[in-house]
DNA sequence: TAAAGTGGTAACCCTGAAGTAACCTATGTC
DNA sequence: GACATAGGTTACTTCAGGGTTACCACTTTA
């Protein structure tokens, strides 16, 4: 008799979290918002790259998973505020480490695209 | 004039991060061989839900990403032999630390079905 | 009266990642 | 001579994530 699978919790917790936020949009999403709560627009406006159909599904699953809070106002023209949640704050030192290993370990990559041009 | 772009190089190495590891099957590739060096076989016995071509495509990306060590000894049948790069040993504590964020915010879920049968 | 501003939705398409099944190499063994 | 073994490759198909464009609601401003 053999095993056939896998042994690990820690390996499927970890996928659980490349579940959600392992994909292209969504680390960006939520390091922009840890500096503070931020409207639909203006996170629009610094990714431009991202469409508004993609941006909103972005924001939805990230809302369903609860890392962040939707806050809308009834205004005209509306206003939506998302910022980031508890539980997403406890993840942002751990991005933050990713962020520093990359750096460590890819000294040859100079992500220069991600400068900044003006806000 | 106002800012289009994304300012900070946090959230790129994050989505350069992110594209190294941040999919399906390589955290799981990843924390099987922390346990030591393991062959194609034994991986994809332990996985049998990735088919032989994807696990072969993960392996070669992992490798072309300096993660992963390939070593294939010229015998009849062939014997390759995978292991962690210093690189990715430098992953490992931030992996476990993203697994721990996993359980310690998502407790309603039990991850039952990551434990083992046999092996 | 028409355009601008805000946060979307609806309908559609496209691509790349992943999955399936068959095949290959070279040897040893029945 | 047929089969098993180990580590793949090849060709084909499927599917979900992401992308594009157009449109909407409601008010203010020009």
């Amino acid at each position: 008799m053999s095993r056939k699978y896998i042994d690990n919790p820690n390996a499927c917790t970890l996928v659980h979290t490349m579940n959600i936020i392992g994909n292209k949009w969504k680390p960006i999403i939520i390091y922009l918002l840890s500096n503070g709560p931020m409207r639909f627009g203006k996170l629009n406006a610094l990714v431009p790259t991202i469409s508004k159909k993609v941006l909103t599904t972005q924001l939805k699953e990230l809302e369903n998973d609860e890392l962040i809070i939707r806050k809308s106002y009834a205004e005209i023209p509306p206003r939506v505020e998302y910022s980031l949640s508890e539980k997403a704050k406890g993840l942002l030192p751990v991005l933050k480490e990713l962020s520093q290993w990359a750096e460590n370990n890819f000294p040859e990559i100079e992500f220069e695209e991600c400068r900044i041009v003006d806000l």
